[in-house]
DNA sequence: CTGAAAGCGCTTACAG
DNA sequence: CTGAAAGCGCTTACAG
């Protein structure tokens, strides 16, 4: 009615938290001079009341500013309206993207999405679980801890829809999406080979959160028939692990040309090491990683990389949400995400 | 009690949602044959209460996995356990890294945290900032769409607790916590001077959510008593502003030797535009970001910036929030945060 | 040390 | 087209 005061004292007594009485389906159901259902029926558009009494209930919720007091309404319906994002790892740039684009797909569904890390750490995911579930969220969405299958399951089990990202080992029966890293794998030793190179080194992690992780089972497919040597060594899915896994396969094959690795970071730290030994990239050695992080694109020089679109992975992980959340029980196939190469100038 | 089951679909109904039934407060104290009070007293660790009595509702506890559902605790408490964090650009890595220790910070409170973005939308933080009061969070991290005054101010009157990221214009009454990025300035050109720059050029763009923006008020001060030339341009706040913000600069100042930039983004965007235009990097034209994100260190040259804490914002928000929660209707300081110079190689 | 009653703000059957 | 009653799972006074 009034102007807006710019004091946020308001008129209301200070010190005393959420004063100012927020209205209640009560309040308005008392002004316009109806039932509490009646308001209740317009406020979820079920239909079953005449045009003039929704107007004038209409009228009133706008001028009380009622809000529906969601932790009432999910105490009822079991639907909180939230969901969920439990991811492993923030240092991940691609865990931040996902976190980003899951948070729009979830609004775009009329969700809150809540958001945590377990840092890897089993009691600290399922600490997360049990918080989201006192909290009723709708879903959950888990990057999870490696073997942590029976904590998942746990949930699953009580009837929460949880999709998982990856593929969690034992986890067969919970819906998964992933991202088919065999397939990047194969464009990229494609690439390599197309481009001439013929003694490659993979460098990759224990695993992939994404998929099951280049340079694991699936190697050899991706070299059959081609008269390219090979070799994998592991390393920490860092910079500087990056580094020591270039090192490692320099010292292995002198006549390394080329070069796989399990992300952008250490795919950025192999090209680094091979610099400072001298090799000139892509000329030498050429590197090829894998996510396509924003830096990729800015390093020099800047990274040929097996993209994995965080965006693509957020939507199909919202869509496999709520599908479990619509038909409960339902066993669901894994949705495998394709990949791209992006070729840019290291290799 | 059995040994876990792997079969996720248990001994129940398919297709029956949430149907574990998930025991409650009454399960527990039918079980142990005492009040429901007197569980809910132990629970809260109220006190008041024979040990004998504790141990046993403690072992149904267990027993029956109850978990307190924090909804109806919320709806009568008026403590839903939940904070909101919204921010308003997702592709800036400050405010994922943000987000991330954040999370963290909330965690050691016990609260969870939803997590949204209005990506600089006003409508779209009107709804979140609606969605989360619907939700009855304890309380909100805002980095504001600009101008969005008053939308704040509308809840914190309400008495929501309510931090906010940088310096709104016109919100010197709703508690805030910044960067000391005129201090920052002042460092960087501080640093340019000390290694003999004489005409230094600043891009900066129209504002800085974590402060007042380099190259705004104060940009004099930080020049005073020099023999420097300076020239401000103004840019879009990533890579490719950057460079057209460097290419103006050499239009205005050909004898260009030294560049701040009022990001990290665009101190990338820039030195790559002075390469291509055959300016050396640090040689010929020193270059300075700020926000130290990740791919400041792997750049080529890398990157010298003004670093912004992310953690050390997150935990200021944090302690900030509680602050606000303990002690409501207090008036507040505004928080600020030092910086820190990180010299590398590019200035 | 323990409990019976009322109620947070909403929805779900059910009855007119 | 509309409403009175019961209850989701918990806590808050209050009484013993």
């Amino acid at each position: 009615m009034a102007d807006v005061e710019l004091d946020p004292a308001g008129g209301m007594a200070a010190g005393s938290g959420r004063s100012g009485k927020a209205a209640t389906l009560h309040d308005v159901a008392r002004k316009v001079g109806v039932a509490p259902r009646t308001v209740s029926r317009v406020v979820n558009d079920e239909g079953g009341y005449s045009e003039t009494t929704r107007q004038r209930i209409l009228d009133a919720i706008e001028e009380l500013r009622y809000r529906p007091n969601l932790l009432a309404r999910g105490l009822i319906t079991r639907r909180s309206g939230t969901v969920g994002l439990v991811v492993n790892d923030l240092t991940d740039p691609l865990v931040l993207a996902l976190a980003a684009s899951a948070q729009d797909s979830f609004r775009e569904q009329g969700r809150s999405m809540f958001f945590a890390s377990s840092d890897d750490d089993a009691d600290r995911q399922g600490a997360i679980l049990q918080s989201l579930w006192s909290h009723a969220v709708d879903g959950m969405i888990v990057i999870p801890v490696r073997d942590s299958y029976r904590q998942l399951v746990d949930y699953v089990r009580r009837g929460v829809p949880i999709v998982v990202v990856g593929d969690l080992v034992g986890a067969q029966n919970v819906t998964r999406v992933m991202f088919d890293l065999d397939g990047g794998f194969r464009l990229a030793v494609g690439h390599l080979l197309d481009t001439g190179r013929r003694s490659i080194g993979v460098i990759g992690s224990a695993a992939s959160p994404y998929g099951r992780c280049p340079g694991q089972e699936g190697i050899g497919n991706a070299f059959f028939a081609s008269d390219a040597r090979t070799q994998l060594v592991r390393a920490e899915p860092t910079v500087s692990g990056g580094a020591a896994g270039l090192e490692q396969l320099l010292e292995l094959r002198p006549d390394l040309d080329g070069v796989l690795a399990c992300n952008d970071m250490v795919a950025i730290g192999a090209v680094a090491a091979a610099q400072a030994r001298g090799r000139r990239v892509p000329e030498d050695i050429a590197v090829i990683g894998c996510n396509d992080i924003d830096s990729g694109a800015v390093v020099t020089p800047s990274l040929t990389t097996i993209r994995l679109d965080a965006s693509l992975l957020a939507g199909a992980v919202a869509v496999a949400l709520q599908g479990l959340i619509d038909e409960p029980g339902v066993q669901r196939d894994p949705v495998v995400l394709p990949v791209e190469l992006v070729v840019r100038d290291s290799g």
